[in-house]
DNA sequence: TGCATATAATAAGCAGAGCTTACAATATAG
DNA sequence: CTATATTGTAAGCTCTGCTTATTATATGCA
């Protein structure tokens, strides 16, 4: 059981998988899942920004960012506004239903914190993501 | 961008998708995904065991234990083998011809760490991994 | 012994998260 | 004005994992 603490990969999927997990089962009364709450936080700190600059500010694909928003949208979480510069492109806004879910969304991560990080103590826990940013900063220049 | 790095669940979730990444790309030569290998890693360990045992240990459910042992033995690395003392049950075994992979496996974990944990200190990464497992266990306590 | 219940594996089908490739519409640099 | 770059999207795939039956076998109990 433990042999796989060895191993970081395995423990990181492993830990992801739970978060999944906790997220899905706290939050079943909105139907968001977590990458798309991931999409909502963002967009309510980077409102009216474009497609692109999402996806890239995600580092997803933005093919992904475009189907995740096409789920807001049709759960009428975010709307897609033409841009008035670029005929080609849309700024994304949230909607006033948005915020409710935006509340949820962080009502669940506080839990899902608290039951994480009770344990530790707050020197602890900043020391942890700060190196978590660092392992996954090493991964980005590939 | 460093916005999203307030949520421990979205970085968790952001580097598990780096890990998969940088591992199918490494792997390439053997087409082997990161469940696979996870599994055959712990086949490895635990030789001869039932399967219900390696989805409690990996603590998956069994029908996606199923899976994967399916996609692994059609890769011929891995044995399905009657049980003697229960005819319902399978036995677990490694094929000769899971060693390089096993190996493969170890050398791009390996390369990760190296890459994900080079500015790190030794004292620095232990601390990581332990703080990690505690996250993951008050999560499982669910 | 015989039956009810529990367990091992699996069939079938779905969901979440993300990718690639190809393409239309529009901007922009030369 | 033309060539190139960029925005968004259609279509379809992969990977990881789940749920809900079903079948076959074990096992506890009466």
């Amino acid at each position: 059981m433990s042999d796989e603490h060895d191993n970081l990969a395995f423990l990181i999927a492993d830990t992801n998988r739970l978060i999944r997990q906790f997220f899905q089962q706290r939050l079943r009364c909105s139907p968001i899942t977590l990458a798309q709450a991931r999409a909502l936080f963002y967009v309510s700190r980077f409102e009216g920004v474009k497609q692109v600059e999402l996806a890239d500010a995600l580092e997803i694909q933005p093919m992904t960012m475009a189907r995740l928003l096409d789920q807001l949208c049709d759960l009428q979480l975010v709307e897609r506004v033409q841009d008035p510069n670029d005929r080609r492109a849309y700024q994304i806004f949230l909607t006033p239903a948005a915020k409710p879910h935006l509340a949820e969304i962080e009502r669940v991560s506080a839990l899902m914190r608290e039951q994480m990080l009770s344990t530790l103590g707050s020197e602890q826990v900043s020391s942890f993501m700060r190196t978590l940013i660092r392992l996954r900063t090493g991964l980005l220049n590939d």
